[in-house]
DNA sequence: GGGACGTTTCGGTGCCCACCGAAACGTCGC
DNA sequence: GCGACGTTTCGGTGGGCACCGAAACGTCCC
């Protein structure tokens, strides 16, 4: 009974949370990084991991003599958001507020590990418009003339069967859907390689650069 | 720092995740009555609807000597129901599972405090074709043909403005947008009052009577 | 192989919080 | 008004868990 309790008390600990909205960035970090960035030890990190690993909600890839950590699945990144919007200081009547001070998220984000913001909702527009999605009841689908992405070197068969190849992810900022899914998180990989956004350091805001207002549909 | 953490912590609580998931049911329940439910002494109902009341999960209406509990906002919702498919015994591949013991959750249900399920999709599709509403991007905005609602009583200029008229609520099991916001509660009230659906006794699940199959689009 | 580095295991300490019962409070009905 | 009922406040008890430091383990580099 009541597992919702339990999965609520592994976000319920100050530094697992901090540690879960480190990991929403994007990138996979090691347990030291995380540990300097939440500032306690690094053995209490690696509990903690232990802890959100054996839950599912986080996987943990051996990298070296180091560990990196990652969300499980977009399911996480989205109980994680969905949380927050509880938050007291969250109650903007109609969904700014706490993005005002911070213009860089609006524009590009990485939302777990796809494009968000106002470029990944227009990227989702421009894929509509070109026949290569289909927006179905809230959900997208692949058509046929998909094929044309394979130019960016995504290869659609090749993606990961794991997960939904493309979903409908309802954007916190822009409140439109993006791409997120197997393809969103290729689409993103491919805009970091060519350089058309880069990561800031900071997490998960992203700059785009000037090859990108060139190559993207929405500069 | 981390409000996230702060609010997770209500929910991490076996009987205040318990009494959160009685309220997702639908109607408003006196503290007395929680406490048989959930099986706790009635002073420790007490203290938990305070601290859920405090931290805005939930309102009280005063009813006479009791006090009735209910969700404060859908957002309290989605939340709760984005919690649960993080859940362990929630690793369905594609959405059912969990559901399939409850084929009548999957025919008709109400999700907080709207309809839900197959029926409450077939009614968003219904109302999309007839041109009351219009999907953009994810999001239902009303048109000028939704006058015709008002033949069921439902006053769109007097419904409540404090929050959105119309919103797309990503259905559980159907995994479709469904009416949710002001007007679909109004609709969840209107199907109530004309006796097209009834509340099953033990929560969320919602019969569709005969008058129902007739008058529905759906059935 | 040896030493540095990143990570994990373990024991011990301390805090926070859910629970109940008893008593106080407020409301309803006669 | 006076009991009955629903609810809240309060003190005391108990359990669970996050934290750290020290030591063990595994991997990389020279």
């Amino acid at each position: 009974m009541s597992e919702l309790a339990d999965v609520a008390a592994l976000l319920a600990d100050r530094t697992r949370a901090r540690i879960l909205e480190e990991l929403l960035g994007g990138p996979a970090l090691p347990a030291g990084a995380l540990a300097v960035r939440v500032g306690v030890a690094p053995s209490t990190v690696s509990g903690h991991l232990a802890k959100l690993e054996a839950a599912g909600l986080i996987v943990v890839r051996r990298r070296g003599r180091r560990r990196e950590a990652e969300l499980a699945r977009p399911e996480v990144a989205e109980a994680l958001e969905a949380l927050s919007r509880l938050a007291p200081g969250d109650a903007r009547p109609i969904g700014l507020r706490a993005v005002n001070g911070h213009a860089a998220l609006r524009e590009a984000r990485s939302c777990y590990d796809h494009l968000a913001g106002r470029i990944g909702v227009a990227l989702a527009d421009d894929l509509v418009a070109r026949g290569a999605l289909g927006l179905e009841g809230g959900a997208f689908v692949v058509r046929d003339s998909a094929h044309f992405l394979e130019m960016y070197g995504i290869d659609l068969a090749g993606l990961p069967r794991r997960r939904a190849v493309v979903r409908a992810c309802a954007d916190w900022t822009e409140r439109r859907p993006h791409v997120a899914g197997a393809l969103g998180a290729a689409l993103l990989e491919v805009a970091l390689a060519r350089d058309w956004v880069r990561r800031r350091d900071d997490g998960r805001a992203l700059t785009v650069t000037e090859l990108g207002r060139a190559a993207l549909p929405a500069a």
